[in-house]
DNA sequence: CTTAAATATGAGCGATAGCTCGCATTGAAA
DNA sequence: TTTCAATGCGAGCTATCGCTCATATTTAAG
């Protein structure tokens, strides 16, 4: 039995119409986990929704796991390019502004769907990384470490820490607000800028 | 039917041994979520730890959830009452000081036990809160507003959101630290205590 | 057109989950 | 001691889940 069932499809596509059919069950599986939680996210459900037989699914992924194990990495990656992104259009600019950007990055992907993020981060975590999600992961907090790092601030404590740390206060505040139902993501952003830049002593302007 | 299945236990207990059941029941039930989570997380095995028939399970509780939601109920009740304890004891006390307690509790209650937490809340959100949940959450949350009521200092928000958003991002950042497997609790405790306090804008001792 | 690989299908298998129910045991009131 | 409610028990029912496999259809190369 090969190490990585998590990496490994079955099969991998090569026509056009099979990349169609992963596309949609990955976008099934993260629409099923948004609106019916881990007790409607069977294979079959996700098959179903994303109009593909059961039999399709299992083709490209060796086994449930496998399909979560894609998605979040999908999902880590969208949000490291769209950070990536951000960076190069804020070059050059004060840290407070690129903080504040990065910040309305994150919002935004975890806030409309709180129940997806909260879950993906869970699966996350019971899945264990494997190289493709660890290596999303790290692009995603790299670009947080070079700007704290480029910045010369004073941090409170040693690099590594305070990136995790403000990755991590920043998805609390996020979360609950998502959780709760909260809408008005102007506030939300504000919120989290303050904890940040007040975290890193940066004064106000 | 009665409206809420969560509540209304199919018996109450009135001998003492009844009661160990249940209390050996709601343990369990904290152990295997702890060590398994929501994998290995089933009424068979809830009754096994417990040393306890799964028909004597179901004595007590209508139903799996039913199980969750008491060990919910008792798990934020334990909270609320170790944070009114903090208060009492530190009766006219600095906020500083206040503070630091405050957050050597919840980091003390969530840090050695990361992954029931983390379940615990993801299960708190699945099964919507009853009136027992809300009870005891308002009188955690009641501790932490009062505190901040009676410091007379300048919230940079109002003081409904400044309270959730002090329990969102210490709860982030312990969670973050548990899962990643920290061991160093007055490290975390410094970062929380500095990431609150300068929130709030309580200017460094 | 022929042909073989790629892709799609879905009935259904084995495993396991939540939960029931008939019966055994225990405890306390009389 | 008797008696009955309270408590405890666990084999097993039903439903559903992850997943397989035999078969059908589509695509592209020659």
């Amino acid at each position: 039995m090969p190490a990585d069932t998590l990496t490994n499809p079955r099969k991998t596509p090569v026509q056009a119409r099979s990349s169609a059919t992963v596309e949609a069950i990955l976008e099934a599986a993260a629409r099923i986990l948004e609106s019916e939680g881990l007790e409607g996210y069977t294979t079959n459900a996700i098959a179903k929704r994303a109009g593909v037989s059961i039999g399709s699914l299992y083709q490209y992924f060796p086994n449930k796991d496998a399909v979560t194990a894609a998605l979040v990495r999908a999902d880590t990656e969208e949000m490291a390019g769209a950070m990536e992104a951000v960076m190069v259009a804020y070059e050059g600019r004060p840290v407070r502004d690129c903080i504040g950007a990065l910040v309305e990055v994150a919002v935004c992907h975890q806030f409309d769907r709180p129940m997806l993020a909260r879950l993906i981060d869970l699966e996350e975590h019971r899945l264990g990384r494997d190289f493709g999600m660890e290596a999303a992961r790290e692009r995603m907090i790299g670009v947080v470490r070079r700007l704290l790092e480029n910045s010369r601030l004073d941090l409170p404590f040693d690099l590594e820490t305070v990136t995790q740390d403000l990755f991590a206060l920043s998805h609390g505040i996020t979360d609950a607000a998502g959780m709760k139902g909260e809408t008005d993501r102007a506030h939300l952003n504000a919120r989290i800028r303050h904890a940040i830049l007040s975290y890193l002593g940066v004064p106000a302007s």
